[in-house]
DNA sequence: TATTTTACCTAACACTGTTAACTTAGGTTA
DNA sequence: TAACCTAAGTTAACAGTGTTAGGTAAAATA
């Protein structure tokens, strides 16, 4: 009965041209552009083809999400077996982490909900600089006030202004995970230890 | 000659009754559930009225992270203003910033284009607990090898991850702000200092 | 009063995700 | 072989989206 194994395999094989091709698709056109429609004609078959697959188009986006998630574990199991010494570790990891998502913009993208629709917005919109100034100016009293005297007050900000909205994104993303005290200790763990940064070298 | 400017605050009036409205639709029902004929609805107007007030959805939604930006400068300048020594300064802001995030989640969310469906990914990707694991891992090792032995590897974990995420994106979103090589900067200033935070208390 | 401007609406275009209903080709059974 | 059934694949629709062309009617100007 090899009749019945020869299906299975050809509506593997389909589902995988579905994968295949949108994801083609989104390399050359982003996320926004990708449609059902788009993958339908791309497989070359009806729109319904690519429902008898996957329930819905969020079930798509769910699958490149888990695609991202293995391949960047890949990465960071690379990253983490490459030294023995468990600060380096740390350090590698990071990079690697980093690395992955420039390598990879479409994945972390999706893997995040990261902002489709209009990337350049911070360059865009002029308040975000007075929100800037006021950061600079009291990180650069801080480092004034403290030992590190010669730290660059830009980097500080950004690093600072980076700290914040990935506390803050990570906390939203993931709504139900932890108790908001849990989510406000997280907070001064890695702003203490900011300040700790510009107070000292 | 009061009748041109009855029309143009008319016309004001107008623009900020969609403004309102389209607010009203965000606050009841969430970003992607805000369509043009949903706002025109609102207004009791037709469709093209609304485009006679924006260019396009895209502007509606650009107002909306203006004043997202500056309602936080504004409780940024509060939390500056309270105090006078410069590291609680930068303390109570960041603390201003994370109440501002949650308080007003759906200006947050407009204001970096915050993953708008399937908030609760993180959730529901098992290859994320992989993720954590590893990470827990190496931070585990490094608590034990330095001198800050009693704290949570948990809390420590996703510091870290918030910090990682947190540069990313927001340099993701700002493309051509800076040049790589100080956002690879940001990065390794970020994570020394946590890098620090696990070796020493 | 005639003309122009402005305000506004209807209706369309080109898309989107999703699904009901139909056809047709393949394999199974009598 | 003929009749049947199942599953693959189709067309065409529904309900929604952003956006705009073209027409109408009222109001302001000449």
């Amino acid at each position: 009965m090899g009749i019945t194994e020869r299906r299975t395999r050809q509506k593997e094989e389909l589902r995988t041209l579905i994968l295949e091709e949108a994801w083609e698709i989104v390399k050359a056109e982003g996320w926004q552009a990708l449609s059902i429609r788009k993958i339908a004609d791309a497989i070359e078959y009806s729109v319904p083809v690519v429902y008898s697959h996957f329930e819905n188009k969020e079930a798509i986006l769910m699958e490149f999400t888990r695609q991202g998630f293995r391949q960047l574990n890949k990465k960071l199991k690379k990253a983490m077996t490459s030294v023995k010494d468990p600060f380096q570790q740390v350090e590698l990891m990071a990079k690697a982490y980093r690395d992955f998502a420039f390598r990879q913009k479409e994945y972390y993208q999706i893997m995040f909900g990261l902002g489709i629709p209009a990337c350049d917005k911070v360059n865009e919109v002029e308040e975000i600089k007075i929100m800037s100034d006021m950061f600079i100016e009291v990180i650069e009293n801080s480092l004034t006030n403290g030992t590190n005297k010669k730290a660059d007050k830009f980097l500080k900000f950004h690093t600072f202004w980076s700290i914040l909205h990935g506390i803050v994104s990570i906390q939203m993303v993931g709504t139900s995970g932890h108790s908001n005290d849990m989510n406000k200790q997280i907070l001064e763990d890695a702003v203490s230890g900011f300040i700790r940064s510009l107070r000292e070298k």
